[in-house]
DNA sequence: TCATATTCATTTCAAATGAAATGATTGTCA
DNA sequence: TGACAATCATTTCATTTGAAATGAATATGA
């Protein structure tokens, strides 16, 4: 079918928003697109989910560290977020203790086969990204992440985000 | 806390993957927050689900359309759709008849009120992302779906989209 | 033409998801 | 100090999700 043809196909009322075109959608298809192909890497490999991916590399940067430290940070549900590591602890790959100055929190850190393993995945996922990105000119990559930024910043500032779950 | 303090609490093992300049998490980032703040601005105003939103706007592009036609450009499994159509099929948004040259397919479009309510839903969507957009230079946008498709298309050719669903 | 394969939409079923409830702990303030 | 509110992690429960199964229709090719 022809792109000129499509136009008697189009309906009649207003100016038909292209959802090609529309950042949301499209942010969405790249979120999933970019997750899938990740996730293939290493999910039946290593037998990680998403979520548990993210709790990992979110160990290695900061440890001694609590299930809300993570879900405020990394953009998960709380419940999600205990799950992927009650997973993740039932593997060996996290300890759980209780925090001594505060009891209601729950310390993670990385075991050493937890730290050896996100290490692993961490060089999996540089080396996915660094070949994807190579399909972009030099700098794209960092004006993308500062965009991001400052969409996100919009977000926010805007009451367009009601209450924030 | 300071950023120069967390690097007391690195992990020890080789470089850390830092997640916030992580595209794939970036891009899985960016999305639920487009979605969720334009999700508040109708979900409950028009008791519309986001599936139901991309197929009824999927619509307003090309009517006479099949299920098939929709999950292949939009992004969505077939039975999401399948369900996103019934429930606005059954809201009297969107008819659904036979194909008579393949009655197979199902030929959906738009009724009265449908279009109605996507004229309604495609102002309220571009007046979001105008908003937010107002946040970036001109061009920027633009360039970044640009980018997008880049990224997409890197994805599809490389093997590492294993077979695609 | 007939048998088989393929394509389409839908349904089924198990797993993932997240909002709200729960129980345990700590903070607040009278 | 003690009552009440707030915070944390987990669990519960209803919903959503998507992979695979199903059934109907069409295509293929012997």
């Amino acid at each position: 079918m022809s792109k000129s043809s499509r136009k008697a196909q189009q309906a009649d009322e207003g100016a038909a928003l292209a959802l090609d075109a529309f950042l949301p959608y499209r942010a969405a298809r790249l979120a999933t697109a970019l997750s899938r192909a990740l996730a293939a890497q290493y999910e039946q490999r290593y037998d990680i989910s998403v979520a548990e991916w993210r709790v990992l590399v979110h160990l290695t940067q900061q440890t001694e560290i609590s299930v809300r430290d993570i879900f405020t940070r990394v953009d998960m549900d709380r419940a999600r977020v205990t799950r992927a590591v009650q997973r993740l602890a039932g593997s060996g790959y996290v300890s759980k203790l209780v925090n001594q100055n505060d009891r209601r929190l729950v310390k993670l850190a990385l075991t050493t086969s937890g730290t050896a393993l996100a290490s692993e995945l961490s060089a999996l996922a540089a080396g996915f990204e660094a070949e994807i990105m190579a399909a972009l000119p030099a700098g794209a990559r960092d004006e993308m992440l500062a965009q991001f930024d400052v969409i996100e910043a919009a977000i926010d500032a805007s009451r367009l985000s009601a209450d924030k779950k």
